[in-house]
DNA sequence: CTCCAACCTGGAGTGCGCTCCAGGTCAAGG
DNA sequence: CCTTGACCTGGAGCGCACTCCAGGTTGGAG
C-alpha cells in the first residue's frame, strides 16, 4: 500500500498541503517521489516520517531540531547514537512540559472552583460539568482570593 | 507586603520587564501604580494577576483571550458567569492538550526504545536513564519499523 | 553632590512556523 | 477533446508574542 496523493498525505498526517511542501523545501522531507508530470507521490516511508514529525511538533520540538534529526538519519546508521540522544533529551523536556502543564492545570481548576463557589453561579456549570460535587453554592468567597477574579 | 519593583515583579512572575510593560500597554494589566518619578510599583494584586497570566500562558491561552478575561473582571461582578465560562472552556482545551501530549509522549518513548534495542546502543543510555529495564541489547530490530529512523 | 544601575518612552525589529498568492500545469471523468 | 479540480513553483505576507533599541530620567548608595 504505497503511493499517496498530496491531499491524502495531508489528511493522514494532519499537516496542510502547504506545510508538506514547506517541510520538503526546508529539507525535512527529502526526495519525495514525483509522477512523470511532476506531482508528488508520498510513500509509506514518507508517511511514517510525517507521523514522527507530527509527534515531535505536537510535543514542541522546534523545526531546526527535527531537521537535524532527519539529516542525521539520512547520514547513515552510525548516527544512531546521536539521534537517540536527541530524542532522549527531547523526552526529558516533554516530561518537564507535562509537569508544568499539570501544575498550571491544577491552578486553573482552583480558579474555576472559586467561580463555582460564588453565589449565583448555580447555572450551566451544573449542567456542563456535573462531575465535581454538585449542590454546594454556599455564599462564602474563598479566603485568600485577593483579586485577579 | 505590597509594592514590588519592576525587576522583583519580573522575577516573581517569570515574565521579562519588557513583557510586563507590554502587558500593561495592551491592556492586560491596568493602572499599575507609579512613584512620583514615574517608575512602576507592582502591588500584590498585580502580582496575583501576573501569576494568573503565567498560568494561562503556560497552558496555551492566547493573549487576546486573557485580555478579554481581564476586561470582564474589570467590568464588575456581573461578568463572573462569563469569566467562569471562559476559564471552563479553556480548561477543556487544556485537558485535550494533556491527552495529546501524553499520546505523543508515548509515541516518542516507543521511538526511543527502538534505539535502545539497537545493537551497540549500550552506552550512555545505560548511565543516563537506568530506569527502563536495563540489560537487553538484543540484536533484533523492531518489526514494523520501516524508516524514519 | 555624584554616580550608576535600574528604570522610562515610543516605536521598530525579530523568530517562528506556517499560509497565501499569482500564474501556470496535470490528469481523470464525461 | 474538454473541463475541472487537484496540483505545481517561487516568493511574499502574516500572526503571534514578544524583544530590542535609542535616548533620556530616576533614585538610592557612597
Amino acid at each position: 500500500m504505497s503511493g499517496y496523493a498530496p491531499s491524502e498525505a495531508a489528511r493522514r498526517s494532519g499537516f496542510s498541503l502547504d506545510t508538506l511542501r514547506y517541510y520538503e523545501k526546508i529539507g525535512l522531507l527529502a526526495d519525495v517521489e514525483r509522477t512523470a508530470g511532476g506531482q508528488r507521490v508520498f510513500t509509506d516511508d514518507d508517511l511514517s516520517w510525517l507521523l514522527l514529525f507530527r509527534c515531535l511538533r505536537d510535543t514542541g520540538m522546534p523545526i531546526a531540531q527535527m531537521r537535524r534529526y532527519a539529516q542525521l538519519a539520512r547520514a547513515g546508521e552510525h548516527t544512531a547514537a546521536e539521534r537517540h540522544e536527541l530524542l532522549h533529551h527531547h523526552a526529558a523536556r516533554v516530561e518537564e512540559q507535562m509537569r508544568l502543564l499539570q501544575r498550571q492545570y491544577d491552578h486553573l481548576r482552583e480558579k474555576i472552583r472559586f467561580y463555582e463557589r460564588l453565589p449565583g453561579a448555580v447555572r450551566e456549570s451544573q449542567i456542563e460539568q456535573p462531575t465535581v460535587a454538585a449542590g454546594q453554592a454556599a455564599g462564602q468567597v474563598a479566603a485568600g482570593q485577593v483579586a485577579a477574579g
